[in-house]
DNA sequence: CATTCCCGCCACCGG
DNA sequence: CCGGTGGCGGGAATG
């Protein structure tokens, strides 16, 4: 009995439009002429002209009771739940800002205007808003404003969030999720024991976090406002579930599942579910009106259920670009991050209470505060003096220029008007193209091209990019991110905010698409490969569910290819050298486990082995403290892992990127082929003999969170190879002094830049490769094929999951 | 009855 | 203390 309900029937409280126009409404009488403004009008026009006669039927019912007014004619209709609906609603504000070609002036928002000229409740706005900024598509200005940035960072944000879902372990999540279903189905009741198995090592849903570009971080601080929450949140993780997935399909339930924790026992939920539901229908009309995703059913053995599919444009991993190189990966540069030390939060959404279990293991990360300050200063100096030197990415500048530049810039090109008709070629086209060839807003001084573009896919690293200007309290973890150069932020919650972490690109290992192994046949795969072959062997590699071999091959190639401009492992390890000297030790070994490039939670039983428990206490502490100015700092280096230099050589963990510090090496060398990874999970349960290399390498990817510990490694002997610290103990505290540190440890860390460490590293090394090609590493892969016929549980690598057969109704 | 999802109360929160 | 935000869930409209 939460709020009473005091629902009270009035309805309708009316604006309605049958009534006079008590407030002028803007539009007054313009019930039947159809929106003048848009071009695209049309499309919401067809869209509407779904269900006439429901509606007209509606009407007149409507009409019956109390009228008296109908005098004129007018049939404003009532409204039919339909002409109310989310959607439309949607369509027509998109249309508004849409398809102005350079009006600047469309590109601000005001809630209050557009509002009214829809004629709805301010309320409504705030649904299709937030998950427009979700997206980006948006941004918020100030109060009332937002300012309209159009399809212009889509493709960014899509390949950011892509990457983010990967490192979430979606894909695995989902699997789960459907596995479970399934054992529940048929399997009577069978194994409880497995279950729970399976929620103590799943789950990691992590996070909430709220990706940011880097053009548009800004929220000025006094502007920005709620932490984000769910909404904002839930929609890009909806997306990434889009976006991870093989077959581009998500069905509600699955999605609702993933994002709610997931871990908690069902029954009770219900009505959390439900509510879910309820928000993600909301945001997936929005999202249907981007035409990014239809409706359809999915049906399976069980019936059929609710489900939308992905109609966006394909994420290409990277592109091209060849410009690059001049940035060249490397930068260093002064970041600084605040974190708020105390703790906004308040509540989080998500209450789960496993969250705790989680270690946060963010991406980059940067935690420095500080600076931050200048930075605004900065803000109002363009030019400033400041040499952030992010030398490779060019993005800071825009940084600064601020929004008012953008806005300006972005004012101009809207694109995507994408009428409807060419649909689909189009859209991905578009998508595309758009953001390829839509210059930068020119007011951003975008300097010199833009990081290179990896030629490797998306499983490529990127080059680190600067770092974003912080900002106020939310912590962020900037993302290098592909193409461009450009970093995201990350925003964590602010509980997880201590935790800090290397990022390495390198291991972003995508999942990939297990079809082949869960079983699941991808309805497309005839599309996927239509896509690949379209998009030109560039990206495929991720993408394509095709078999293993190909894959891997293509892989390899790739791989060598991307060696070339490389980073310069050496130096990385150079770097990091220099850094374990600084730290203290004692730290060492926990960071090991506390940090590790992927971001996000990873449970900690996976880190510890065992010994999550204490990890837990620690956790907890971590985030109250805060900020305590510790004796100790050593180095904050924590990312580093006591693993020894080689031997993280040969993880390929090469790149490591010190956020906190400043410090980035380019990860570059990474590459790893998505293929390989996945083959070489599974073939990790397979061979019990693996050489310690292998060994290191499930330790990392357990990390990493691409293996859920427990899932795939079968015992846990492999983590004892692994030449992490062996103290128990220390894992806990890392966390919090990691935390506490940083600020030194940024410090140090650039002294030591000054004085001796390289800064600039170009030279192209030979390193990964190696690596992949070593004897007994991962590139045997033999397993894919072997574990699918199972379906054991004992494969852990792979979750088995029953053919069912998914047909796919368009409605 | 089931699925969709509109409506708007009301808790927050920054100003 | 106010007004913008936006979680949330009842329950109406639709299917």
């Amino acid at each position: 009995a939460p709020r009473s309900a005091a629902r009270t029937p009035l309805k309708q409280a009316d604006p309605q439009p049958g009534c006079q126009p008590l407030a002028t409404p803007p539009r007054a009488g313009g019930g039947p002429p159809a929106e003048p403004w848009t071009p695209t009008a049309n499309l919401k026009v067809l869209i509407s002209a779904a269900s006439p006669e429901i509606r007209s039927r509606e009407q007149r019912r409507g009409l019956r009771p109390q009228e008296q007014l109908s005098g004129d004619e007018d049939e404003k209709a009532q409204p039919s739940r339909k002409e109310k609906s989310l959607g439309l609603l949607c369509h027509k504000f998109l249309a508004r800002y849409t398809a102005c070609p350079g009006a600047a002036e469309s590109s601000y928002i005001c809630l209050d205007e557009v509002a009214e000229e829809l004629n709805v409740e301010r309320r409504r706005m705030y649904d299709i808003v937030n998950v427009l900024e979700s997206l980006h598509m948006v941004s918020r200005l100030a109060k009332n404003k937002y300012i309209w940035h159009g399809r212009h960072n889509l493709a960014k944000t899509l390949q950011t969030l892509k990457k983010a879902g990967e490192q979430n372990k979606y894909t695995q999540q989902i699997q789960m999720i459907k596995k479970r279903e399934y054992e529940h189905e048929f399997d009577l009741d069978g194994e409880r024991n497995e279950e729970e198995a399976r929620s103590l090592v799943s789950n990691e849903h992590s996070e909430m976090c709220f990706v940011e570009l880097p053009g548009m971080e800004f929220r000025a601080a006094s502007v920005n406002s709620r932490k984000d929450k769910s909404l904002r949140v839930m929609s890009q993780k909806f997306v990434m579930l889009f976006l991870v997935s093989t077959p581009q399909i998500v069905s509600l339930e699955v999605a609702a599942k993933i994002l709610i924790g997931e871990d908690q026992l069902e029954d009770l939920d219900k009505s959390r579910f439900k509510t879910k539901i309820r928000r993600l229908y909301d945001i997936a009309n929005v999202l249907s009106s981007l035409e990014l995703i239809k409706k359809v059913h999915v049906t399976e053995d069980r019936g059929r259920k609710p489900a939308f599919k992905w109609t966006g444009p394909e994420v290409l991993p990277n592109t091209q670009d060849p410009k690059l190189e001049t940035t060249s990966a490397t930068c260093i540069s002064p970041i600084s991050e605040s974190i708020s030390s105390r703790e906004q939060c308040s509540k989080n959404l998500f209450p789960s209470r496993v969250k705790q279990d989680f270690t946060r293991h963010p991406s980059l990360i940067k935690l420095v505060k500080s600076i931050e300050s200048d930075r605004r200063k900065i803000q109002s100096a363009p030019t400033s003096p400041v040499k952030i030197s992010t030398t490779g990415t060019k993005q800071n500048l825009p940084v600064y220029t601020s929004k008012m530049s953008q806005l300006a810039a972005v004012a101009q090109h809207q694109l995507e008007g994408t009428p409807k008709t060419a649909k689909e070629m189009k859209m991905a086209l578009s998508g595309y193209a758009l953001e390829h060839t839509v210059p930068l807003p020119e007011a951003v001084p975008r300097p010199h091209a833009q990081a290179a573009a990896p030629s490797l896919k998306a499983a490529l690293p990127q080059p680190l990019g600067a770092l974003p200007r912080s900002h106020g309290s939310a912590s962020r973890v900037i993302l290098p991110h592909a193409h461009s150069g450009v970093s995201y932020a990350i925003y964590l919650h602010p509980s997880q905010a201590h935790t800090v972490t290397m990022y390495s690109p390198s291991f972003m290992l995508q999942p990939l698409p297990c079809a082949n192994v869960t079983g699941i046949k991808s309805i497309n795969s005839k599309v996927l490969s239509e896509i690949t072959n379209k998009e030109g062997d560039r990206h495929l590699a991720a993408d394509g569910p095709g078999k293993a071999p190909t894959a891997k091959e293509r892989a390899v190639v790739k791989s060598e290819s991307s060696s070339e401009r490389c980073l310069k492992r050496p130096q990385a390890i150079q770097e990091i050298n220099l850094i374990k000297k600084c730290r203290s030790d004692e730290e060492s070994l926990d960071a090991s486990v506390t940090f590790f490039p992927s971001g996000y939670f990873i449970p900690l039983t996976q880190c510890t082995h065992h010994g999550s428990k204490a990890g837990l206490s620690n956790k907890e502490k971590a985030g109250m403290c805060s900020l305590q100015p510790t004796t100790a700092y050593t180095s904050p280096a924590a990312g580093v892992i006591p693993v020894t230099a080689s031997e993280l050589e040969a993880v390929n963990i090469p790149a490591l990127h010190i956020t906190s510090l400043n410090i980035m090496l380019s990860p570059t060398s990474i590459a790893a082929p998505p293929v390989l990874s996945n083959s070489y999970l599974n073939s990790s349960n397979t061979s019990s003999a693996q050489n310690p290399s292998s060994s290191c390498l499930n330790f990392t990817l357990q990390h990493v969170g691409l293996m859920p510990a427990g899932m795939q490694v079968p015992a846990n002997p492999v983590l004892q190879h692994v030449p992490i610290s062996s103290k128990p103990g220390n894992v806990n505290c890392s966390s919090e002094n990691t935390n506490l540190q940083e600020e030194k440890v940024s410090k140090n860390i650039l002294q030591l830049l000054d004085h001796g460490v390289p800064k600039e590293p170009q030279e192209p090394q030979p390193t990964t490769e190696s690596f992949f090609r070593t004897p007994g590493g991962p590139n045997t892969a033999s397993s894919l094929s072997a574990n699918s016929g199972g379906n054991d549980r004992v494969s852990q690598g792979t979750l088995y999951i029953p053919q069912r057969k998914l047909e796919v109704s368009e409605d």
